[in-house]
Parts: structure tokens; sequence; C-alpha cells
DNA sequence: GTCTATAAGAAGATAGAC
DNA sequence: GTCTATCTTCTTATAGAC
């Protein structure tokens, strides 16, 4: 019976959502032991490493995640393009459904505030854009693409979703991801071969 | 001689700094004081409401800051595209020089963390994007571009820097800045009439 | 393995001497 | 106006009972 921790697992969802909504330093350990109903103890049986290892752990699942979803919708959404708005316009919706309150899994300036402090967390954060890169790249090199441009075309697209997820959560307005979908939208239509 | 407050103006530069580099939370009021060479008391003498005054404080310092650093060279450089360009370039070097560990006055990632805590600094920095957004949007305008179409450009340039800001942040590497300002051409191209 | 009580220090804020 | 000593609260982390 002690093979199934699902004191583990409460608190690794409370404290990604924490750390995501409120940043690392925004988020105590008393805030997240509370909401998780878990008691401290099992916070550092788990996490013996205290607050920054946790957090690595909360990174690597929403990295692990978002990998999957972006791998589910290239294989769902033919169309590259398509498949990226797509992804853009789910997060626009759940930011409003929350009123911008919720826990938003790609809004990753968390990698900032904790370079500052930690550059195993930076390194795991840098970890994060380059998987997602690779995984956007590949698909658009499927199209013919050459690798030098997928590669900055990806790139191009992770920074102008990360930005427009900060900016709506700051205007409390869907309107900076509606806008980051439209232009990745030009974008493609620039770097991808028509037929 | 009590007229010239050089305390005030230190701490707000040292507060600034700290701020936008390691995060509102991530700051402490004697780390301020400590790096400013300022007693505490003068920091409650200054701003008597306490942390969240200063911040505020410093948001409005750095959104007048950028607003002048844009219409400057929105005068000086006469092409908006190659203005826009060049402010984004001009980061890119701040950031290199520095190790990408100084103050990037326009990585306000802060907004998304203070949003959690204070309704009022996130309309403080609601009111920065607004006055960025606008500003640019004039310049568009200027060149024969539609309100609606410029307003929506605007917010895209701003996403982008933004985001590319956060993400050459943490892969230390300027690239998403330079190609943050490779697509602003490709955006621009695709919005202005070229005679 | 689970849980609680508590330590040691830092946080924001204040009172009051000068 | 300037500065210091201090208060309360909250932080991360630990010790040790069960």
């Amino acid at each position: 019976m002690p093979e199934k921790p699902k004191s583990r697992e409460s608190i690794l969802d409370t404290a990604s959502k924490l750390f995501f909504m409120q940043g690392y330093h925004g988020t105590g350990l008393n805030q997240i032991i509370k909401e998780s109903h878990c008691p401290k103890g099992s916070l550092y049986y788990y996490f013996p490493e205290g607050k920054e290892e946790l957090a690595m752990e909360c990174i690597n699942r929403t990295k692990h995640f978002v990998s999957e979803r972006w791998k589910e919708l290239f294989i769902a959404v033919k169309d590259p393009s398509e498949a990226i708005q797509t992804f853009i316009e789910s997060m626009a919706s759940d930011a409003k459904e929350s009123n911008f309150e919720s826990f938003m899994p790609f809004s990753f300036w968390m990698a900032v505030e904790t370079s500052a402090i930690s550059n195993l967390l930076r390194e795991t954060c840098k970890s994060v854009f380059n998987e997602w890169q690779s995984i956007i790249s590949e698909r658009l090199q499927q199209e013919g693409i050459d690798i030098d441009r997928a590669d900055e075309t990806a790139m191009i697209i992770l920074s102008s979703i990360e930005g427009s997820l900060i900016h709506a959560q700051t205007l409390k307005d869907t309107k900076p991801i509606l806008m980051a979908s439209k232009y990745v939208t030009i974008l493609l239509n620039n770097v991808l071969v028509k037929r």
C-alpha cells in the first residue's frame, strides 16, 4: 500500500498550479501543503532537497504534459499552421474560462524569476523551450522546410505565444493571444511552400 | 537642502533594477536598502505605503523611460520598420553585454507575478502596455494604416518582444530577440503599403 | 511512511531617538 | 529629515513522535 503515493501527486498538482500562477518566490511551502491537504512532513519525504527540487519536478511535469499536447495536435490536425492555431486558441479559451486566474502551463515567466537564483532551475526551463522548439521544428521540416529555417520559425512561435500570454494575463483580455494566433498564420504563410 | 532627495532616486534606481531582474517577491526591502546605501527609514519616509507603492513608482518610471525611447527612435529613424528593429536589437546588445544579468526595462513578466496579489499593480502594468501600444500604433497610422490594423500590429509587436526577452534570458542567448526583430520585419511587410 | 511541533532566519512594517 | 532597533509574521527546513 505504500506503493501509491497520492500525497506526492497531490503536492505536485497544487505546487505546479501555484508556481505558474504566483511565481516561485510568491509561493510558499506552507500554502502548498495547506492547499494540497498534505502535511509538511510528506513534502520533505518526497522532495528531500526542498523547494528547488519540488519546482524542478513541477517544471518537468509541465514540459512533458505540453509536449504531449503538441504531438497529439500535430497528429490530429494535418495542416501544421492550423494545428498551431488550435493550440494557441485553446489557451485563449482556458484563460478566459478561468477569468485569467488559472494555471497557464505554457506561461514560463517563472524561468526568468528562477534564473536569478538558481542555475539548475534555469537550465531546466531552458530544456523545456528546447524540447518544444524541436517538436514544432520537426513538424515544419516534414513540410519540406530546411532545418535552420524550421528551427528559427519554431523559436519565434514559442516566443510569441509566451509573450502573448503575459500580455493577456496583464490586460485580462484574450486579444493578445488571438493576435498571436493570427500572426503565426502570416508567418507560416511566408515560410511554408504552399501547393 | 532637503529639496533634493537623492536618497529617493537612489532607492528607485536600485529597486527598479532588482524588481525587473528578480521579480517582486524575489526582491526584499532589506536588499534594496542595502544596495542603495539608504536606511530603511528613508524608504518608508518616501514611500509610506511600503513595497507596493515603491513597485508602482518603479513601474511608472520604466514606462516613461521606455516611452521616451520609442518616441526618440521614431523621430531619429524615419522608416518605422527600421526603427522598431533598432529598438529590439539594442535590447539584444544590452542583454549580451551584461551576460543576461542586467536590468531589462522591457521585460514585464513582473506584471503576471503581481497580478496574483495586487490588482493595483496589475492595472499599473496594463497602462504600460497600453501606452507603448499607442505610441507604436500612432506611428503606423502615420503610414496610412487604418487604426484597427495598427493597434493589432502594435499589440503583436509588444507581445513578441516581451516573449523573446524571456526566452533569451532563459537560454542566455540573444537569438530569440534577433528572431523577434526579423519577424517584425516580415510582419510589417505584410501590413505596410510599400511604394 | 505519516504527521506535528518547532527551530532559525528573513520578510514587511513601525516606533521613536536624534 | 535621517537613521536604528525592534515587532510580528511568514519563510524554509528539521527533529522526532507515532
